[in-house]
DNA sequence: TACATGCGCTACATTATATGTAGCGTCAAG
DNA sequence: CTTGACGCTACATATAATGTAGCGCATGTA
């Protein structure tokens, strides 16, 4: 059973309710898409989000180290094994919204 | 290109940021995920949401209208044609899901 | 040795966001 | 002419995110 220390409010602890209780929260999916292309600094993961603050992004990070989404090693933040599945709906997000800005842009 | 008056940080407009600042709002991801078997109507989706309070809720259903993910119809709430396509990555996230629950129990 | 640079953070006051509770106006059924 | 479900809105309170400053550590350079 996932880590449930970290969730806020849904308390079955159906594995989708703490990911999407997770994903949910500001910057989450930000953190994941950018780390797509490889492993990031603090600094520089805090950078391409527009600057987060050095407090969320931290707070987020510990988030999703704890949920064994991501890691901490030499080269800065990546992806665990099973993170990087994660990370690939991140691609499947980008190809949707591509379309969707196609679509209702008229 | 996709509406972009209701987000929130980022200035680029690029669709999936715009995606992921909607995404990264507290329900929204809940929101789609309960819709996922048919429409709701505004009070059968709150309770479905933990009760999530009636404030929060008309935003983000305002916000998902907007962005023409969902719409509302006789019968209640539910995904447009290209909310449906998004609306089906929610099942990818329940199958990683239950990956990752297996995976992290040990 | 001293100084600069990049690293991962922490502290804390301010502001934005979500919550909880109450209740309104509309409609259709009994 | 009341009851119930519908989609909300108002508003005070609580929680989360922001912005700015700066700390301790390591590695490099003069």
């Amino acid at each position: 059973m996932p880590d449930r220390s970290i969730t806020r409010g849904s308390t079955t602890g159906r594995p989708i309710m703490v990911l999407l209780d997770a994903l949910g929260k500001r910057w989450t999916l930000r953190i994941m898409w950018e780390l797509r292309d490889g492993p990031q600094t603090f600094r520089n993961l805090q950078e391409r989000c527009d600057d987060v603050s050095p407090t969320t992004l931290n707070n987020r990070l510990r988030e999703l180290r704890k949920m064994a989404i991501i890691d901490h090693r030499e080269g800065g933040y990546c992806y665990t094994a099973l993170g990087t599945e994660l990370g690939e709906q991140m691609i499947a997000l980008d190809q949707w919204s591509a379309r969707w800005a196609d679509s209702v842009k008229d």
